[in-house]
DNA sequence: TGCTAAGTGGCGGGGTCCTCCGTATCGTAC
DNA sequence: GTACGATACGGAGGACCCCGCCACTTAGCA
């Protein structure tokens, strides 16, 4: 494992853009045969660059989260700890429910043994915490609340919109539902 | 359609039973062939009395269901509505997810176009208006919220939550914060 | 220009879902 | 008690998928 052969660069970047396509048309269990038939390789060539079907899921929203990393980081020196928490929800939200397969991506690592170097809801935890240990610091948020917390809330709420006619609307206002509290009664 | 015969209605309950430990074991996503095999039947007989996945998972978990639904009738005349319903959602959280599977068959139900009769989350929703109404007169719960979105919040918790350590536990955990709400603010 | 290891792809095995169709069985009518 | 028709059964077969193996190709270095 020096260096990566110039051919195997190449095709993992064209199964990561067929997979793409594929996982956003089927969601999280799109067919690992078809994207390699896509992408004109054979099926074995796929699992040698991604073992498993949630290293190939990770890497397909490795730039959402991404995104999602850098919006935290914006957000983190906004005026407003509070709402710059719940913007960074919104967001999550609007992620999780408009890529199909996403929340399973974020949601199933750390199931198994895999390496959590690459896993996607560390890295997003990371970005998070700062925003989050402020909004707890200004009193919006109790203290033991923790970044998985929001993370599993939010893709649970993704997962359970799934079937609904329109996800991400339906989503969104579970989240201001939850925000808010279904009976807070403090 | 008159009369179901004597050995078909033998082969249902068996094909029921059978299920009912392989859902247990597996998931929502047993294996339809194992269960076959294992009741001894041919596979064509197990999809002749449940046409889909969803059919029998949704006869698996009817009996739960009807549990949920006592629960929530004898719960209906608590004297604290507030405490009434959530002491269902804690019940409903409770039975989402010590059964593997559950989850998922109340979410998929009214995803394909079939019949509604016996879909879970209707049987539930009706036996819960009332407890949920109750909390709203109450002035506990917003009123603009309905028995799905408890389903689904719920659901959505024990999905995510499925690969836990402790899922019952960390989906309790997360309901109370839900309840609570994340950041109420009010 | 050769050589070697990294990389490839096709094949076969095992599994699932699903449909079709010949056959066995139940329940009834005689 | 028997014969018959509708009902229910189960196995075969096709399509798909995941997975591991192994002979072959090819890139990159000397």
């Amino acid at each position: 494992m020096t260096v990566q052969r110039a051919d195997a660069r190449r095709n993992h970047a064209l199964i990561l853009a067929v997979a793409e396509k594929e996982v956003a048309a089927h969601g999280a269990n799109a067919s690992l045969e078809q994207i390699a038939r896509t992408a004109g390789v054979g099926s074995a060539t796929v699992r040698r660059h991604f073992p498993s079907r949630r290293a190939l899921l990770s890497a397909v929203f490795g730039k959402r989260i991404d995104d999602l990393r850098a919006r935290a980081v914006d957000l983190a020196e906004a005026d407003d700890p509070r709402a710059a928490l719940l913007d960074w929800l919104s967001a999550l939200t609007a992620y999780a429910t408009s890529a199909r397969g996403m929340a399973d991506a974020l949601l199933q690592d750390g199931g198994d043994d895999a390496d959590h170097a690459d896993a996607c809801s560390l890295r997003l935890g990371g970005a998070v915490d700062p925003l989050l240990r402020r909004a707890v610091r200004a009193g919006a948020v109790a203290p033991e609340v923790t970044t998985a917390d929001l993370i599993t809330l939010v893709t649970g709420l993704a997962l359970a919109t799934e079937h609904h006619p329109n996800p991400a609307a339906e989503a969104n206002r579970l989240l201001t539902l939850t925000v808010r509290g279904i009976s807070p009664q403090s």
